[in-house]
DNA sequence: CGCCGTTTTGAGCCTAGTCAATGTACGTGG
DNA sequence: CCACGTACATTGACTAGGCTCAAAACGGCG
């Protein structure tokens, strides 16, 4: 397997876990690669992010993609205001997340105020984020791009680390950030001449060595 | 005037208009460039359009600029997580908003379930735009970017009329899309004579001449 | 050991950016 | 009414950052 084919993800595990008074989840494992939900899929889910990460992306009719967001650790992601998914969304490497019915989204809002205030300001963080990376995407240069995605991933993975793993592929990387796979090895090899980063012979952990120097490159 | 140096605006006018049995709003009125708010900025209030354009927009240190959105009649924009202003709204050009006290949200959302699923929709919505504006600044050519735009605007504006008049000027749309003005210019001038479009000898206006030709560019 | 998925590195090219000049509309004041 | 100034848009010549195509290196795993 890994060949990033995405399969789908059809059972769920009995685990039933219970997250508020109203909202009653259900735990989901999926491992790399599985699809959770494709665009233009009915939106019967919303989800929460337990462990790993999630990819979240669109497709242009040629294949180009471009990955809107990754989600971490207590993301909640796959709200819609219709009845279809307006994106797709994958296991970057073993997930474990909680799906809500969709069905019980307005009892939820209606009785739970605390729920209803975990998804106003999870969707509120999500439109701050994709605001802080339409300026990247529009703006930022190669390296400016990567310095700003370093030291993101280091405050979300691991409460801003000098040393963390990062979930996902170099390809991943690119089409979060709108680059090519090139851009992104060349740059972080750049980096790592520079003294500003460490990568390891293999894998894919990183040390961030310079932060002032990335965070001035932040710009 | 004109010069697009932002003043702020200071004044509510008296006119206050009732919008839903909890949720009053203040009727303001901004002319072409006045400022809104600024990123930082307390937020005091978030808004609705009543007509006009109102831009929303990032800076970087040196002065790059990202105009994540256009808000149009009846966009809901402003509303926050946190006690800040995440991004700087200035008018297109003369704008009519109202302006809801951020203050009450958490009561309106309790007690008016109309206003809340207007303002979940809202923000839903916004963070759709944002996911395709992220695929457009990603992943886009130029071409691609400037033909979205156009029908995406003919829909918006002009509820899919043949013509209609842009309200901002080449600037805004180049950081918007994450183009340079002459980029803008240059593109547009070649739909033109590839007879896509016919834009006046001046002015805002634009006439889509060739739908079919631009939804294929719009990939 | 050898295959496969992934990453790195290299050489050359192209799209969009930069810098600069010209053109056009419009408002102001002589 | 026209000359001038300013803001905005267009066009041209040249440059460069990032992309494409291609090959090699690396590691994990059967």
């Amino acid at each position: 397997m890994q060949g990033q084919t995405a399969t789908r993800a059809t059972k769920f595990p009995a685990t039933v876990a219970l997250r508020s008074p109203t909202a009653t989840g259900i735990q989901m494992m999926l491992s790399k690669g599985e699809e959770l939900f494709a665009e233009g899929d009915e939106a019967e889910y919303f989800y929460e992010v337990v462990s790993g990460a999630i990819r979240s992306y669109k497709l242009l009719s040629d294949g180009r993609r471009q990955i809107d967001a990754f989600h971490l650790r207590g993301d909640i992601f796959g709200v819609e205001a219709g009845r279809e998914h307006r994106f797709s969304a994958e296991a970057v490497g073993d997930v474990q997340v909680i799906a809500f019915r969709r069905s019980r989204l307005s009892a939820i809002i209606e009785e739970d105020a605390v729920f209803r205030d975990r998804i106003m300001t999870a969707t509120l963080r999500n439109l701050q984020r994709a605001q802080d990376h339409m300026l990247l995407l529009g703006r930022k240069t190669a390296q400016e791009k990567l310095a700003t995605f370093l030291l993101d991933m280091a405050v979300r993975l691991s409460d801003d680390a000098e040393h963390f793993d990062l979930p996902m592929q170099r390809s991943d990387i690119a089409d979060h950030l709108g680059l090519t796979i090139e851009t992104v090895s060349r740059t972080l090899t750049q980096f790592t001449r520079s003294g500003l980063i460490q990568l390891p012979p293999a894998g894919r952990s990183i040390s961030l060595c310079n932060r002032m120097a990335l965070k001035s490159l932040d710009a």
